[in-house]
DNA sequence: TACATTTCTTGATTTGGATCAAGTGCAGGA
DNA sequence: TCCTGCACTTGATCCAAATCAAGAAATGTA
């Protein structure tokens, strides 16, 4: 049940049994259909969701009806939108499942609760690093940030439309099209 | 001395008073030079300061030795590297003094015991996301983001050579001269 | 002061990626 | 099975910003 969970709750900080079990009893299993919205616009993002299977899409609406997908989550990942989740104010963005998904979900107050128990939760605060990108890529050419996502987030290419990739990485479905094309 | 400082710290966390002399305690000032280094390529930045005055640039070499600017900072803000100082890790990036300059720092050890002592430190991880950009900014076209500059973050414009302004809003000098000029 | 260097502006040209447009292929529904 | 609507590809055109180039203005320095 809480293997990967607890895998990547390893990776970020020295839990002993006891702390893990602590972590684990706040966890609540949540079940999304393809297409539910996990966390709307103008809601607080209250809870710290960690995907145990399917995948997420964050977004925003821009003016001419249409979206701009600002990150793509799949199993093993923590979904969740850092602004609105770092600050508890109204998130400017949609999270929707993009399949039949399960995550599971600590809320904000749990994980205080736990961080005032033992410094030893301290690190899982590196975990709200995972919701940011890196500025730098975002000023190569759209080549190399495809080459780039294949490298270090492959299981995104296999996962989602084409289109919802192209808005990611900001080019347009087009522009990826060629790219893949050229690079084949 | 600590007013302004004081006066920052009061946004994000409500602090005692006896909790205030704790934290300003624990503050180090640090004079730079215009040109010196606060933080280089490989080190791990370990404090975090508060400018009391001067200005600062952050930025990493590209490839054809030009630098990219990554963000900029004036009095009253918090100047650190958020990928180094979060995860406590090699910086990628320099930190310029761009003037004479004074800093307050603590370290992160420092803010550690702060923050076992007492819950009421929680809100200065806040702060933490003053070092970041909003990338739904990075989508709009030049003027847009020049605009949003002025209106946001106005002693930049004055401070900055135009280049280093430039480079942060990720276009040329020659596309940031067309710019103010077009606007005025 | 004069000279050197860097910053900023302005104009001409180029170009990468967006936009526009058309066609293909595939999945879901009647 | 045939529609209908997406998702994706491919080609043609366009355009905003980069690049290239030359001066002007500002800054630093002997």
């Amino acid at each position: 049940m809480f293997d990967e969970i607890i895998s990547s709750v390893n990776q970020y900080a020295r839990l002993t049994e006891e702390e893990l079990s602590e972590f684990t009893n706040r966890l609540v299993s949540r079940q999304l259909s393809k297409g539910d919205l996990l966390l709307e616009k103008g809601v607080i993002n209250r809870e710290f969701c960690f995907v145990r299977s399917g995948c997420f899409r964050q977004y925003y609406p821009s003016k001419e009806y249409e979206e701009i997908t600002l990150n793509l989550f799949v199993a093993d990942d923590w979904v969740f939108d850092h602004q609105s989740f770092t600050s508890q104010k109204a998130s400017e963005n949609f999270i929707q499942a993009c399949e039949d998904s399960e995550v599971l979900s600590i809320s904000i107050h749990g994980l205080h609760e736990l961080i005032g128990k033992s410094q030893a939760y301290f690190g899982l605060g590196r975990i709200l690093e995972n919701g940011l990108k890196d500025e730098k890529t975002n000023r190569n050419p759209p080549e190399e940030r495809y080459l780039r996502l294949m490298t270090e987030r492959p299981q995104i290419i296999q996962k989602f439309p084409l289109k919802y990739i192209a808005s990611y990485l900001g080019m347009t479905p087009e522009t990826l099209s060629r790219v893949r094309k050229k690079i084949s």
